[in-house]
DNA sequence: GGGACTTTGTTCCTGCGTTCACAAGCGGTT
DNA sequence: AACCGCTTGTGAACGCAGGAACAAAGTCCC
């Protein structure tokens, strides 16, 4: 019975996730509808491209007025999984992530870490973002009984594999990892790499390339007005 | 005179800041050479692909042997732009940003943060990763004065877009955005952002499409196999 | 010195993502 | 009741990235 399931692309479906994120703004804003070219500019996309990815959920606007902000908001919500809270355990709580242990971001749009894990025996018993640090040897057992399916991965580079490893083996399914390595893990385990230098060097990159920067540091001027460039993007 | 620049993808851009961390541990170790397929592998990407990537740079290998570690790193450490330090600041002291202030990944990249900024009073003045948190009110004058060309967002959601503008005005060229919404900024401004929950969105979504994941926890065995599903990419 | 093997650099091709442009549909108005 | 303007949804073209296969070139071995 099961809709056609037509497969959403990746890069759509983090769009949606930045769409779902402003229709939530705008519902708590009390807003009713908007349009597709509203709702664009404020995720940064384009207006075309914001209806295609939008059609892949089956129409949901209405012609010549444009989309129900809550109907939208919870049709995207529902494909995105986000009806029901998504379990994660946390691993390496240095500075990193202890930030994202503290971060409200996540739990507002479902996710819980219902574990934070250290190898250091220093860091095990504290308290970061009113959970408490626990033993590595705790893993299996914490992600058995709670079904988490996502581990964060916030360690030095050096042990990101093994705990890569023991995560898959406790029976995580997908990896979100901060440590700059690139992880192997078993086929079906997905596996998505947040590199923060990685991006500083991308903009450096494009420094230099649009110019080296004439040593005399302005003759550009503050910019008072914006020259329309919006940017956004997941990331 | 200017060789012709051919203009390097950003994709490749992102690729050729993985390989060269990746260098840069293989010349630690006093290794001399390394051939495409083993440095893809761990990059994380497919060799043949690699090989194109470090094509944009011209013929930097040798054939029948493979690519000089150090040589190579430091063609790659130029292109990027990498033998000159970058002088960036940061602007949030929150949780995530006293973690970007104090992650070490970055200064041994070449990145230096020259200031750290923040609108809280009771922010200004603490030492964060050795370094004073400023009042905002010196933002314009440290930019000036240390010419950093690169700022990090690492606000509240409402207040990115001030910060932003405050940035560019300043002379700011290139923005890293960790706070969730879409900025705004003048032409010529390179803006690239990191949605940390939308990652986390994705990966939900994979999760859900994937299969309902049998309400019994595991018929899936432990995988002590590791059936080769290298990942790596950019952020 | 010659041959064979290894590895790079390149070329072709396939597929995906993005953009533009148009037809279809709905609400408001006269 | 019919018309007009506005907005969605979709079809087609463009450009780009990724992958596979092939030729060039250098090294090692005999």
């Amino acid at each position: 019975m099961m809709q056609p399931r037509p497969r959403i692309p990746e890069a759509t479906v983090a769009r949606l996730a930045v769409y779902l994120r402003v229709l939530s703004g705008l519902a708590d804003g009390g807003r009713g509808t908007v349009s597709s070219g509203e709702l664009a500019s404020a995720a940064g996309v384009n207006p075309a491209g914001l209806r295609k990815d939008l059609s892949h959920l089956g129409p949901c606007g209405v012609r010549g007025v444009g989309y129900e902000v809550a109907t939208l908001r919870d049709r995207i919500a529902g494909v995105l999984g986000m009806e029901t809270a998504h379990a994660c355990v946390l691993v390496g709580l240095g500075n990193l992530g202890s930030a994202l242990a503290g971060y409200g971001g996540f739990g507002s749009r479902g996710f819980e870490f219902v574990g934070l894990f250290d190898a250091s025996p220093a860091r095990v018993g504290q308290q970061v973002g009113g959970r408490p640090v626990r033993p590595m040897e705790e893993l299996d057992e914490v992600v058995a009984t709670t079904r988490a399916t996502i581990g964060v991965i916030a360690t030095p580079a050096e042990v990101a594999q093994p705990v890569c490893d023991r995560l898959t083996a406790a029976g995580v399914r997908s990896i979100l990892n901060f440590a700059p390595v690139a992880l192997t893990a078993p086929a079906g385990v997905h596996v998505r790499q947040v590199d923060l230098s990685v991006e500083l060097q991308v903009l450096a990159f494009l420094d230099k390339q649009r110019g080296p920067v004439s040593a005399l540091g302005d003759a550009l001027s503050p910019a008072a007005t914006r020259p329309a460039t919006p940017v956004g993007r997941m990331a």
